[in-house]
RNA sequence: GCGGAUGUGGCGGAAUUGGCAGACGCACCAGACUUAGGAUCUGGCGGGUAACACCGUGGGGGUUCGAGUCCCUUCAUCCGCACCA
């Protein structure tokens, strides 16, 4: 028999694949469906082992799922925007179009050589016009249903270069381009409203018991809802109030002070003409010149000033001390606290710095009541104290009744808040999905019409050194007619965050060459939602979220109809290296190309798989890479070596002896243990050690003097079934092998035979007192009684058990016995 | 600091519901075949012992006939988030 040639195999079988239109489906309402998704790749040139991973689990996924009867839509496609191609354009000259398509072409290249199930047809990119028309279109839809708008928000601005920066494109502080130090700038920005949702998508996560628990708790404390109350403080003197959210009332009267974000809109009037106003002023400068990044990056000490004015608390009319804070963040609740520096640490820290003075409220049981006396804030449950006709009630009461008085007396009322904020969409970029908006001197914001979708990205554009979007010199993008009135108008230049485009393209891959609307709804009706998503935890928040939120939003606009697109989430480990992740800086890079050249793709996506579980870390191992070549070789070698008994002619029914029993119960216990791992557990790699069991057992067998041919045709033929949706070529090649004229993707997937896993005897461990001492065959079904005695009969154990007085028997049938003995 | 994980041979990992710790693979050792072996096959492989005994799942304690698995406590590593009122 040749040798196993992987390169010759592999290129056979996908030219096969492919010329036969295997992995392309349409909708079939007699058939379950199933949607299995990978996470589609931003193309930055080159196939990583993330990705191999990634594909990889997928695959045998999809071909699970199609050799256990389900209609499998298995797609891929392109995250193509985004910035790393216009740093390619800036540096190097070339069109981000062309860097694209050409990185599309090569990691194309590059997975069709892993023979993946993706219905190619299907393949989509999110730059081009046909795709990203309608990102556009999801963009009107949301403006129409006043989920995007725009409002002023701080940036991070380089003075030099001109132009705004990613928050990736911060390093220390400073510009990566040309190392300036970053500013923060007011810009108006375009948001989709997504805390309109806020409740829903937190609700929802109990919809979604198929995704890993770590994911919905990270997504929950993301949109960190908070229940409390909110009131006002009236400025002593003055009319103004100042609204404050807090989320223990009870604490309402161990208030000792007031706090406000240095960006408050009330802070510059407050401080005017006072003697404070020198210091504000100084504050708030420096303030200013801190980017959000040092602001929330670097352990920041706690730092205030005193405005001068005072709030009135309207609990107990108590005049308060107004400061400004850096540890107050304007863009959570309203940006103002009520500060009580004995049950809150913070608080804690400012008043014992700025001596401010702390008073006790919450009475715990070891708590000093005098504040003085604290080392640190109490924030525990116990009796209010100090607070009027509240005093006595507990904290959980507390809030309760602070509450209910708030609202009888008009002060206050209960509140929730979230910490999720709105989704900041524009981005003032060139290579991205342009906003379809128009500005017009007489009609304003002006959406562009539906039917002059796409708004086209101009290609004849000059990219600036500095990194400034090209869309701003080119007039004959910018210069347009208002559609409202047919006057001149300026179209907006900014571009769609990536996000938007990936917050969608599930729905698209159901029918992706529809020209009139996103998606057919009969496509999406029967396909949607994914089945099984697939893909790295690092985007367990934001696009996960996002994709949430479009999802909402299209089913309340009733273009889909589920709720959440993803039924199931797999978020798979990274690939590591000597401990760390693959990168170019540690020089610790293994390229999947090599490895396919070298030992193929069956080889590379078995090892992958069976390296580690799928949502755990696994450590590249070039030794494990070549143990799992050198498996597939003997499988290779062994199926050569059983074809001459194949062709004889065994009926499985006839009498076997005992060897060839125990192939036939290995082959049977095999397809029960890989079946389950697959299908409960996406335990690939016990599978696959499962695998190599068989072929083990069936190594050993080929020794025997008799061969029964029926029972190895079984077996041989189980584990080529059962290899295949992880090593498909080599399969494909013996199956053919073999005998068989069809594909060994079109046979259904083993079952095992109940009959076959009986045997006549079962070992049972015997214990003394927890330790093994001996083993004993006991036939299948034995009384408990029967098996005391058999027990009893063991020399080893009869040895054990000398001078002791046997207490008790447990037996855990078919499995052990542990006698009690003192 | 808060939240989430993870700690098992020389290594990756297995043990699915509290029931034989170390499946499967790598590395290593010995042997066979061989002119040769970085191919292949056979056997061995947690520590310990001549062989048993015994010890062993990060450490300490507990529950149980029985604990890698449950409870308490502690240590270490990794990841996520950064003052959320």
């Amino acid at each position: 028999m040749e040798k196993y040639d992987f390169k010759l195999i592999e290129a056979k079988w996908q030219q096969y694949w492919e010329e036969h239109g295997f992995y392309q489906v349409s909708e079939d309402p007699s058939r379950p469906k199933y949607y299995v998704l990978e996470m589609f790749p931003y193309p930055s040139g080159n196939l990583h082992m993330g990705h191999v991973r990634n594909y990889a689990i997928g695959d045998v996924v999809a071909r699970f799922k199609a050799m256990n009867g389900y209609n499998v839509l298995h797609p891929m496609g392109w995250d193509a925007f985004g910035l790393p191609a216009e740093n390619a354009a800036i540096q190097h000259g070339i069109h981000p179009a062309i860097w694209t398509l050409a990185n599309i072409e090569n990691m194309k290249r590059q997975l069709k050589t892993m023979g993946i199930s993706y219905d190619w047809d299907r393949e989509l990119a999110t730059c081009k016009p046909d795709y990203y028309k309608f990102t556009q279109w999801m963009f009107l839809k949301l403006y129409q249903h006043g989920l995007a708008y725009k409002k002023k928000s701080a940036v991070n601005w380089c003075p030099s270069c001109q132009t705004v920066l990613a928050n990736e494109q911060v390093v220390d502080n400073s510009c990566e381009r040309c190392e300036a130090v970053v500013e923060k700038k007011q810009l108006e920005q375009w948001f989709f409203k997504i805390t309109d949702y806020a409740q829903r998508l937190l609700d929802d996560l109990e919809l979604l018991p198929g995704w890993p628990e770590k994911v919905k708790t990270m997504q929950r404390n993301w949109i960190g809802r908070s229940e409390g109350c909110q009131f006002d403080m009236q400025i002593a003197g003055s009319d103004e109030r100042i609204s404050v959210f807090t989320t223990r009332p009870d604490t309402v009267f161990g208030v000792t002070y007031m706090v406000l974000a240095p960006e408050h809109p009330l802070v510059e009037k407050l401080a005017q003409n006072t003697p404070e106003a020198a210091a504000v002023n100084e504050f708030l400068d420096k303030m200013r010149h801190l980017s959000d990044i040092a602001r929330a990056s670097t352990e920041l000490e706690k730092e205030g000033v005193f405005t001068g004015a005072y709030a009135i608390n309207p609990m107990n009319g108590e005049e308060v001390p107004i400061w400004i804070a850096n540890y107050v963040l304007m863009d959570y609740g309203t940006g103002a606290i009520m500060a009580v520096p004995a049950h809150d640490q913070r608080d804690f820290e400012f008043a014992r710095k700025y001596g401010l003075p702390i008073r006790v409220v919450i009475q715990g049981e070891d708590t000093p009541l005098d504040g003085a006396d604290l080392t640190e804030a109490y924030e525990g449950d116990g009796k209010m104290v100090n607070s009027g006709l509240f005093d006595g009630l507990s904290v959980e009461a507390g809030k309760a009744a602070v509450i209910d008085y708030m609202e009888k007396n008009g002060i206050g009322s209960r509140a929730v808040n979230y910490r999720l904020r709105d989704w900041l969409i524009s981005r003032q970029r060139y290579w991205g999905a342009p906003i379809p908006i128009v500005y017009c001197q007489e009609c304003g914001i002006v959406p562009v019409p539906e039917e002059d979708l796409p708004v086209l990205l101009p290609e004849d554009v000059e990219f600036k050194p500095s990194g400034e979007s090209p869309l701003n010199y080119v007039s004959s993008f910018y210069e347009t007619t208002c559609p409202g009135c047919g006057g001149k108008a300026r179209r907006e230049t900014d571009t769609m965050d990536t996000f938007v485009c990936s917050s969608w393209y599930f729905g698209r891959f159901c029918s992706p060459h529809e020209d009139k609307q996103p998606f057919a709804r009969a496509a999406v009706d029967y396909w949607m939602p994914v089945d099984q998503y697939i893909g790295g935890v690092e985007h367990a928040i934001l696009h996960l979220m996002y994709a949430r939120f479009f999802t909402k939003f299209l089913y309340d606009i009733k273009w889909l109809s589920c709720q959440e697109p993803f039924t199931n989430l797999l978020t798979q480990g990274m690939v590591l290296k000597d401990g760390s992740k693959m990168s170019k800086s540690k020089g610790n890079v293994v390229s999947p190309e090599d490895i396919i050249n070298t030992y193929g793709a069956d080889t590379a996506r078995l090892f992958i798989l069976f390296a580690s579980p799928p949502d755990r870390d696994l450590e590249w191992s070039d030794a494990g890479v070549e143990g799992a070549y050198r498996f597939l070789n003997r499988v290779w070698r062994l199926v050569g070596d059983y074809r001459k008994v194949l062709q004889k002619q065994d009926s499985i029914g006839s009498e076997l002896d005992e060897a060839t029993r125990q192939l036939r119960f290995k082959t049977h216990a095999i397809i029960k243990k890989v079946t389950e791992d697959i299908e409960n557990r996406f335990n690939f790699n016990t599978a696959i050690s499962a695998i190599m069991e068989l072929s083990n057992q069936l190594g050993a067998y080929r020794d025997h003097p008799r061969p029964h041919a029926g029972v190895v045709r079984e077996a041989v033929e189980t584990l080529l079934l059962l290899l295949s949706p992880f090593s498909p070529h080599i399969c494909e090649e013996l199956w053919h092998m073999i005998g068989h004229e069809n594909s060994i993707c079109l046979m259904s997937w083993p079952k095992y035979d109940k009959d076959a896993l009986v045997q006549s005897e079962v070992e049972m461990v015997v214990q003394i007192n927890g330790k093994v001492r001996d083993r004993i065959m006991v036939a299948t079904g034995s009384d408990d009684e029967t098996v005391r005695q058999q027990c009893l009969q063991s020399p080893r154990v009869l040895q054990q058990l000398e001078g002791k007085t046997v207490q008790k028997f447990i037996i855990v049938p078919g499995k052990l016995v542990n006698i009690v003995a003192r």
